[in-house]
DNA sequence: TTGCCGAGTTAGCCTCTGCTAACTTGTAAT
DNA sequence: ATTACAAGTTAGCAGAGGCTAACTCGGCAA
């Protein structure tokens, strides 16, 4: 199974609903998320077989070793970029949005190239 | 007619193919983005009925005003994140790869404060 | 004239990823 | 015990955008 676009942000989400503390259950990505329960139920369910998340016996999402890296991944490139252009002067919910998309088409060595240019800057 | 990621593709690529020299044709597509004859002939006809591009009883195609808007919108976004992206120390070919797909996922205005920060640097 | 080749189109398939409608199931309140 | 609601699933649709197979059509060479 090869994770799209929208594979890594469920997986991201996921990750970021269980930081704010608490279990997270498919409901919860439905609301964070804005989409339908069974494109949610869909989706988990091909994560799951994808071996990126694991659903226990109460619903509760948890990510695999292979879906908490992906959302890692995910997650520092959503923060970092969105530093990156709020420093450059973009507004706070455009600099999100923006990276929240770009996030999932950027190459390794650009991400580091631009984490390299924050880190002096 | 909305134009999404593949016709904003399509259309900066018969403004390249364009600005190249000559004529341009759908085969001139086929051959520059890899895509088959059958796909390059729907999007074209798509482009055409949306008032995008302009196709000559030769098969020659020419960007409509609205299609040349939105092409050169790309092309300088591409050739402006190419730069950045180079600058960075990305290699030409991958930031190339990365600006053709992140060009279409940045607001505008992001793009302006990425083009301010190049222009000062 | 015949035959081929290149360009383009038509028909129809596939995957991805959203959606609604309608169902199941478990729990909690009356 | 019954009712009701919340969570999740099943079935099936839609549209974007790739694909192949097979067709049309015009021009050029033998």
């Amino acid at each position: 199974m090869n994770i799209q676009e929208s594979g890594q942000m469920y997986l991201e989400t996921i990750l970021v609903l269980s930081e704010r503390g608490g279990n997270v259950r498919s409901i919860d990505v439905v609301d964070y998320m804005g989409f339908s329960k069974p494109s949610v139920s869909r989706a988990i369910g091909l994560l799951k077989s994808g071996g990126y998340v694991n659903v226990d016996s109460d619903g509760y999402l948890t990510l695999t070793e292979a879906g908490a890296e992906i959302a890692h991944k995910m997650y520092e490139r959503h923060k970092l970029l969105t530093d990156v252009l709020v420093k450059l002067g973009v507004s706070e919910e455009v600099a999100t949005e923006d990276a929240c998309r770009i996030e999932h088409h950027l190459s390794d060595e650009s991400f580091e190239a631009i984490k390299k240019y924050a880190e002096n800057n």
